[in-house]
DNA sequence: CAGTGGTCTAGACCACGGC
DNA sequence: CCGTGGTCTAGACCACTGT
């Protein structure tokens, strides 16, 4: 119920091509589904995968299944509910999204104190080398998109659906501005940004909640200059 | 997981017995239960049913499963209300609920700790006082309501309009189950929320980072069995 | 009636967490 | 390392629905 263990569950696998068929036409909409056992052949799967597949889908709106008749491809519903790329940011203003992404990522990081992973630890030291990798190439714009990786790794050990779509969602609206910085970067404050993010990483890695908060602050006010800077 | 066919699930006859055990002491708060195996072995039932019971009491906010550890007797959930409206929470999952709670007034109560302005401690310490007053007065419904006004006006003095925007959806979301939990409450549960919420608001005045951080995470996640001291 | 979904079982393997 | 929860399997029996 809870994560997943990194692996990718056969029922989602089973679901998105149920979806396919559906979306292409193969299934028509109000056509009954092949039986459960059908389907278990089918996929090579067994038929407790096909069932939580369909319960999926029950819940998204896309399958009605009848009790000892079938499952049948429902109407698409309008609006309604799942697709969640509604956007939790939908409405928030570009100045109100650092205030945001401060606390956002504050959260996610101490979050990810508690909960990371060993390989969630390997990832954040794995990115942390390449940090490093692309600052003594003097490659600006690499390393900056690499800041992002790590705080998307951040999020992602902290293992809240609700953060790491945030997060994703802050990322994505400052990737475009990011390559616009590189050019700003000298040698010194690129220093200090990599220290900044190691230190996070660190703190993470030893689970210091102390030195979380410590970088995160650095990473937000002690640099006004490069507010926007990540 | 839809119609049981009019016959009692074995899942919930299961959940039941456990929630009993909880409830009565048997199962402390904080407490590790038995593994999904021994409660197969002891309820004479496969570790399925065992399985979908656990999942049920995850939802319902009574249990908190910790991958390679076990499943614990979490806190009464102070605020445990479900079903999904509209607004920042649209289609958000009844499973992502609680981390949201968790991530979002983490935040701000650490966005408070920085920027709280000298009126905004002032009403936080005159809630702190009010929670004390109904306590004394074994009033838990007031108390209870007024324990999601101290969250707003921490919300209130992070000064983030997003934040605020999500913690008000939050405690709306839960005001009207507050009344039905208030009959839950003994005097040792409620004299350990007023711990949690008067250490949440000192650490805010003490602008105490860490102290937010530890209080929150009592909140939420682990309840050491130093509870029943009282 | 035959076929469907709903539930349960026993066993297996894996990844993770604590010791 | 061991025990834990997370997932998957193959098979079984039941209750229901359509014809």
């Amino acid at each position: 119920m809870s994560r997943p263990a990194d692996r990718t569950r056969k029922s989602q696998v089973v679901a998105e091509r149920l979806l396919e068929r559906m979306r292409s036409g193969q299934y028509a909409i109000g056509t009954r589904l092949p039986s459960e056992r059908e389907l278990a052949a089918e996929f090579k799967v067994s038929r407790n995968a096909i069932r939580e597949a369909l319960q999926v889908l029950q819940l998204s709106g896309h399958v009605d299944t009848r009790l000892g008749d079938g499952s049948f491809v429902s109407e698409p519903h309008l609006d309604g509910g799942f697709d969640d790329d509604a956007g939790l940011l939908a409405g928030i203003s570009i100045t109100e999204s650092l205030d945001i992404r401060e606390a956002v990522e504050l959260s996610s990081a101490l979050l990810a104190c508690r909960r990371a992973t060993r390989s969630d630890l390997l990832k954040l030291q794995a990115v942390v080398v390449e940090l490093e990798e692309h600052l003594e190439q003097h490659d600006y714009k690499a390393y900056l998109l690499a800041t992002l990786d790590l705080h998307m790794i951040i999020a992602a050990a902290s293992h809240s659906p609700y953060l790491i779509k945030m997060v994703t969602e802050l990322t994505d609206r400052h990737r475009d501005d990011q390559w616009l910085l590189h050019e700003q970067y000298t040698p010194d404050i690129a220093a200090f940004s990599l220290e900044v993010h190691r230190d996070l990483a660190n703190a993470i890695v030893d689970k210091d909640q102390l030195a979380v908060i410590d970088s995160n602050t650095r990473h937000y006010e002690d640099y006004p200059v490069l507010h926007h800077q990540d």
